[in-house]
Formats: structure tokens, C-alpha cells, sequence
DNA sequence: GCCTAGCTGTGAAACGCTTAACAGCGTTCT
DNA sequence: AGAACGCTGTTAAGCGTTTCACAGCTAGGC
């Protein structure tokens, strides 16, 4: 059985963008908006890559793909790069999403979303506690994960977090998708495997923080960090 | 200013190994415990690249730096490939983490390790609200932010995890890596600007999730996956 | 008004990672 | 026993991303 990988790759408008490139989009943007509310008007490809820990060049590089040009002098305008950027990854309509597990990590998610990202709002809750399920929680009405197919069909909602114990991952993620959901986001530590038209993002908590610990231990940083003028 | 950024390689032994191999060889080591747990003696390269996700390829090549060989007719004996990689990824000794914030995200954290990574464990935690301190959370003692620096020195703590508002998670590492920290893992939506030798891990589940709603939207796989014998 | 300075946008080189291809070898079947 | 098969370890090619280098441009100084 040969499974040839996706090519984790994405033509949008007329243009192929990398993985890597919507994430650093996503995160210019996030600080563009700390600098709008902040009261910068204008900004330069050094001070933004420095922010966004980048480097200048690839900075510019990824705001090739964004229909918007700065200005030599002034630099690039702080609302105007934002909007465009937001153009260029926003959805046309707020994005419904779903979250499966009410767990202590679940809840942090939904404290985490109070309030920022108006385009991407939880709108159902499910788990299969029955003590967790039939309530709001933040606002977002609970149900029990054997009601997913129906709410999932019923709110159109094509994106769905995974928060529950490994065991259960992959039946969940199944049921998500046959109910329409089209890309998830993991944070169960088994890989899923799902349809390849299905996007998932894994977040493994676990092997994370053992890359961490390994990398405390390196014998010493070959860095070589210039602090000049 | 200008910053170079860290080669993201580390030197360990006599071998250079990139961050990615040593994330697929974490992952490995977990599927490997499973699979030794559920019975299994023996496994190929592509039946542990399936259940790792990647191509037999890769898998042989991440084996490379494992100090262990596998039989042409077995294929790799499970237990002992495990250890193998132990040998290679584990420190010699315990390693002690620092959890700063206990929020739903920590207490999820903690929850996450109960019972598994001896080799890995959360001997403090820290925070700045007075009804969370001096009690004992999952059997560990929980500090006042304040206190971090003794603490952190007294036992040797070297690896830390930043699970606090963003407004303060810089000014939270800072005072990490000066008690000695060497390496950790942020949850904070903010890139954190430490020394070079500082080794920063950022789990941004606000990028993430904005990253699985962006690929919803994706016309269509352009896949070619092939179910073959 | 011209010249300098400094930033942007972008083609081209460099680098690192992944994928392909193959030699070696142990097992099994004839 | 000899040959054939299938998997491993490894070298070489391919590919994508990052970095370098520079042309173009705009404001400001002389």
C-alpha cells in the first residue's frame, strides 16, 4: 500500500503558496494589528521581520504574494498592510468551527478565542460526558458527540478542533469528517489518518516538550549574533 | 541591528542532527512504545512510517543516527529499536520543567502528564494569582511568580513552560532565563525575544487554528494517492 | 536641481531537506 | 545448493525554501 503525501501546497487566486508562507502571513498580520492599536502608522520590513523574528528579505519575500507595495521611504502603512493582508487569508464569511472535548484543555481554548477573531467563532461544543453536555459554555451550547453529524450538517461548520484522550481520536475525527468537516486541528497525540482531501495540523503537546527538554542539553550555541550600531 | 538567526542544528555526539529529525524520532519512540505494549516483536520501515506518517525513506534515514541496525527479513526489532533511540534522545538523568501559569491551559498540561514521561516532570509550578499558590496541584507545589528564581535555581531546573497571558510572557521568560533556564516551551501569542543560547519553542494556537480554517477553504487536493495490493 | 542615502521588490545563488535509486544481505523456495 | 525475493542502509539527484545581491525609487540635503 503506497501512499504518496500531499504536496502540503495550495493554489489560491492564481498563485501557489507554501504552508509556511500562510502561517508567517498569519502572523504579520496579528502584529500589524498590535502596532495599529499601538498608534504606528508606518512600519519597515526590519522592524516587523524583527517582531515577527524573521528576516527582512523573507519578510518582503512572503509580502510578495499580498497585493500591496510599500514605500521606500515611509515604509509600509501599518492599517493598509493589514487590510490587504486580511484579504488575501480571510474567508469571505465567518468560518464556524467545532469543538470536540470539554476537557481542561477545551475550556482554555475557549477562553483563549473570548472575544478576538470575530471571523472564527466556536459554535458548538460536544463531548461525550453526559454531566458536560446540554449546557452553554462561554456562550456555545454543548452537545453530546453522538449529535455531531446533525449539528455539524445543520451550522455548515467544515473546521473542528480534536481536544479528547488519544483513544478517541480517531473515531472522532471520522465521524467529524463524514459530517463534513474538511480540515481539523489535532491536539491528541496519535496521528490521524483521514482522507487525503481532509487537512489535518497535528499540535503534539507531548513530543513537543520532549524536543524541548532534548534541546535544553545542547553542549552550547554555535550562534553567531552581531549586535552592531 | 542585525540578527542572525540559530542554524536550528545542534551538534550532539559526533553527528549534526536537525530539529525535524529529532521530532520524527520522538514520534517513532512513541508509536514504538505502543506497539511494543499491544505485542508486536517486530515492524518494518513502511509499516512504521504509515503509522508515523511519512515515507519508509525518511524513517530509514532518521534511523540512521540511531546507533541500531534491523534485519532484512525481520525488519526492526521493536523493543530494542525503542531503546536505541532512547539512548540517543534521552538525557542521562531526570529532567525537571517549570509550568508558569495555572490557568485551564496548565492544568490541561498537567493532566497531560500524569503517569507517563518519568524522564520528564513538572516539579513547579508558578503563578501570580494568590489563590492559586502555596498548595499542591497533581502533586506538585505551586510557587508565587515570585519566588521562581529561587526555586528554579534550588532545583536545577533548566526547562520551563510560559502558559500565561501574553502581556506577560516576556517579561515571565526573562526572569526564567535569568534564574536558568535554558530552554522552553511558550504558549503565549507572542514571540518571545530571548539570548541566542535560549532555545524557544512557540505553540501558537491562534496562528494554528487560523492556519486549519485557511485550508478549509482549499479548492481540491491536487492528490495522487495510489491504493495499491 | 542634482546627488546621496536607505528602503523596497525581485532575479539568482545557496542551502537543507526529501525522494529516488541501488548495492548488500539474509531468508525461503525450488 | 542455487536462485529469487524483499527489506535495509546509503549515495546521489531533485526540489523547495531561504539568503544573497542588486536595480529602482523616493525623500531630503547641499
Amino acid at each position: 500500500m503506497m501512499i504518496k503525501r500531499t504536496p502540503k501546497r495550495l493554489k489560491l487566486g492564481r498563485r501557489m503558496v507554501s504552508e509556511l508562507v500562510v502561517v508567517r502571513l498569519i502572523l504579520y498580520r496579528r502584529i500589524l494589528r498590535d502596532l495599529a492599536f499601538s498608534g504606528a502608522r508606518y512600519v519597515f520590513s526590519h522592524q516587523l521581520a524583527a517582531l515577527a523574528d524573521v528576516t527582512p528579505e523573507q519578510l518582503r519575500r512572503d509580502l510578495m504574494n499580498v497585493r500591496y507595495e510599500g514605500s521606500p521611504t515611509r515604509g509600509y502603512e501599518v492599517v493598509v498592510l493589514e487590510e490587504c493582508i486580511g484579504a488575501f487569508l480571510d474567508p469571505p464569511t465567518t468560518q464556524a468551527v467545532a469543538l470536540v472535548g470539554v476537557g481542561n484543555l477545551g475550556r482554555a481554548l475557549f477562553a483563549y478565542f473570548l472575544g478576538r477573531r470575530p471571523l472564527l467563532q466556536i459554535v458548538a461544543a460536544f463531548d461525550i460526558d453526559p454531566s458536560k453536555v446540554d449546557r452553554m459554555i462561554n456562550g456555545c451550547p454543548s452537545h453530546h458527540i453522538s449529535d455531531a453529524r446533525t449539528v455539524i450538517r445543520d451550522n455548515g461548520i467544515n473546521v473542528a478542533i480534536v481536544a479528547v484522550p488519544a483513544a478517541a481520536a480517531q473515531s472522532v475525527a471520522d465521524t467529524l469528517v463524514e459530517a463534513g468537516v474538511r480540515s481539523l486541528l489535532n491536539f491528541a497525540d496519535v496521528r490521524l489518518r483521514l482522507p487525503p482531501d481532509v487537512y489535518v495540523e497535528h499540535i503534539d503537546i507531548g513530543v513537543t516538550l520532549e524536543k524541548v527538554a532534548f534541546f535544553a542539553r545542547r553542549p552550547a550555541a554555535t550562534e553567531k549574533d552581531t549586535r552592531s550600531s
